[in-house]
RNA sequence: GCGAAAAUAGCUCAGCUGGUAGAGCGCAACCUUGCCAAGGUUGAGGUCGCGGGUUCGAGCCCCGUUUUUCGCUCCA
């Protein structure tokens, strides 16, 4: 057993050497997390995409698909609080390394000071008895009230320091309040720096009259802005949802772990809308069903299990992660979270326009709840990639074997000409042409037919079809089964039946109806 | 962003106290052959991440920088 380090190197080396995936840029030193997929990773990304698609919108009838773009106006991002949330004012300590949200200590000087009143209080419970009046004590105790209204003052002046993204006020204020580090306990600290995990841009051509606007950092809010719009023009009843995939940007601090975590990355994902009061069910609902559909591809139930958040987003009342263990342990691959209807309400007063949903059977009006289902693109691929690549021990060595789920492999197969001559490539390029209209299928005459196997091992491709001499006489072929290396002998009229139970969406599909 | 380590062929790596770059695998062409990698011949491919400096001379020493990995930190 290699350690796990090796292995993720491994899985790495492999991505680039197979043309799976390329550092984006590379000649130019490459671009900090950012990757492209290569021939072979851009197929197994479609798959992937394809597998969840048609499993969330082809198979639900309430479920509808959606395309929305990059760039949003900007409000849109004032009203999902990205604005506020994703610009961090970050403070470092010298002496302990640490970093800290500038607002978030001060805000834990804050309850520490109202921590104080509580004590003030429970001393003149003590000394007052049954006597103690504690709103009156609250309402006229100097001690109190002195400590309220440094409180309020700090809290004021940090607000107004953050709004006009005054930070070295932000500094200053650390500095007389007199804050030290947790860990180090000094007060040795850099400057504040604002940290702004949006990308930002400018729409118009011209400096002056250009509008500022952001990459979408989750691709969310598209439907969300959309969704009377869907709703109507489809005539969605609720419940129902809406599906998209796309691209997101976040200019993340540190950004690492191959593509687990890259600055411009891929999203499925699925907002549901439901009646309030419904979200529990509905929450447990979607857990369910995602957990299943990740199941249906046979990649190790010990492989996945959930997190529940204890810490909720501003947006959320209950929340979960999917985690994978992938070859840096267990790390988020979905999530599902009950988002209230925080942004529709939010969508609805930052535009004015009304977001609400006419129930006619309930015969009212409501802003509906919303369960949404997350998963990174790039994540799942890592997933698929990660676990499928093995080393496995045969008598004589060792093979390297892709055992990716054969409904998300590249190539479904790969046709070999025994020998490339004899006519038996003419007979493996017939049975290609025939082929290639349902499936992604290779071709491969060089070296011996034992290598060509292994070669097609190493990108994942489930079964190799091999054209021999007997097939010119009577029509048949060998075809190799990539986990078991096993092989039989069928008819060449056969192999698209033969293919299609394996490898095609529709019998995999299947596995998730109950 | 901080700290540590690394960067040499497509991949994995070697390269002596500083003296003009190697291996294995892979890749391509041809020959032989053919059912589970590692037959033969030939060949392509590297300004040693990039930029400076020291030196007669730098893959090797020094400085900077980029990228990657690990730890910390962040993760709606």
């Amino acid at each position: 057993m290699k350690p796990a380090e090796d292995l993720f190197k491994n899985v790495v080396s492999h991505a680039k050497e197979y043309g799976f995936i390329f550092q984006s840029s590379e000649i130019y030193d490459g671009l900090s997390a950012v990757y492209d997929y290569a021939q072979l990773g851009v197929l197994l990304k479609n798959n992937i995409r394809t597998y969840w698609w048609e499993a969330m919108v082809r198979l639900h009838e309430n479920i509808v698909g959606l395309d929305a773009a990059i760039l949003m106006h900007p409000t849109t991002w004032k009203a999902s609080g990205h604005i506020d949330a994703f610009n961090d004012p970050l403070i470092d300590n010298k002496d302990s390394k640490k970093r800290y949200r500038a607002d978030v200590l001060i805000e834990d000087y804050v309850a520490k000071l109202e921590a104080k009143i509580d004590k003030e209080v429970q001393k003149a419970e003590k000394r007052f008895g049954d006597a103690f009046d504690k709103e009156q004590f609250l309402a006229t105790n100097g001690r109190v009230i002195e400590i309220r209204e440094l409180s309020e003052t700090i809290i004021k002046r940090m607000s107004k320091s953050l709004e006009e993204e005054n930070l070295s006020d932000v500094k200053a204020l650390i500095e007389e309040l007199e804050i030290v580090c947790p860990v180090s306990g000094s007060r040795n600290w850099t400057e504040v720096k604002q940290f702004n995990l949006m990308f930002g841009t400018k729409l118009g051509a011209s400096a002056e009259n250009a509008m500022e606007l952001y990459l979408r950092p989750e691709t969310a809010q598209g439907i969300f802005v959309n969704f009377l719009n869907v709703q109507k023009t489809g005539r969605m009843k609720i419940p129902f949802g809406i599906a998209q995939t796309g691209k997101a940007f976040r200019n993340e601090i540190v950004a690492r772990q191959f593509i687990f975590r890259m600055r411009e990355f891929e999203q499925m994902e699925m907002q549901f809308f439901i009646p309030p009061g419904t979200q529990k069910t509905w929450y447990e609902h979607w857990k369910e069903t995602r957990l299943k559909w990740h199941l249906s591809l046979g990649m190790g139930q010990e492989n996945y299990r959930f997190h529940d958040h204890e810490k909720l987003a501003h947006y959320a009342d209950a929340a979960a992660d999917i985690e994978f263990k992938f070859p840096f342990g267990f790390k988020e691959l979905e999530g599902i979270h009950s988002r209230t209807d925080f942004d529709l309400s939010r969508h609805e007063s930052f535009s004015g326009k009304k977001m609400q949903y006419y129930d006619a059977e309930q015969e009212q009006s409501y802003t509906p709840y919303v369960i949404e289902t997350s998963i990174g693109l790039d994540r799942m691929f890592l997933a698929v990639f990660s676990s499928s690549l093995q080393e496995e021990e045969l008598e004589n060595g060792t093979r390297t074997v892709m055992r990716i789920p054969a409904v998300l492999a590249p190539y479904k197969a790969a046709v070999l000409p025994l020998v490339k001559k004899d006519g038996l490539p003419e007979l493996a390029y017939q049975i290609i042409a025939d082929l290639k209209f349902d499936f992604n299928v290779a071709y491969d005459e060089k070296d011996a037919v034992g290598r060509r196997y292994r070669r097609q091992d190493a990108i994942g491709t489930p079964f190799c079809i091999t054209v021999d001499h007997q097939s010119l006489d009577d029509q048949t072929v060998t075809i190799r089964h990539r986990d078991s290396m096993e092989q039989e002998r069928i008819a060449i009229s056969e192999l698209k039946n033969a293919l299609d139970r394996e490898v095609s969406m529709a019998a995999w599909l299947k596995k998730l109806e109950p």
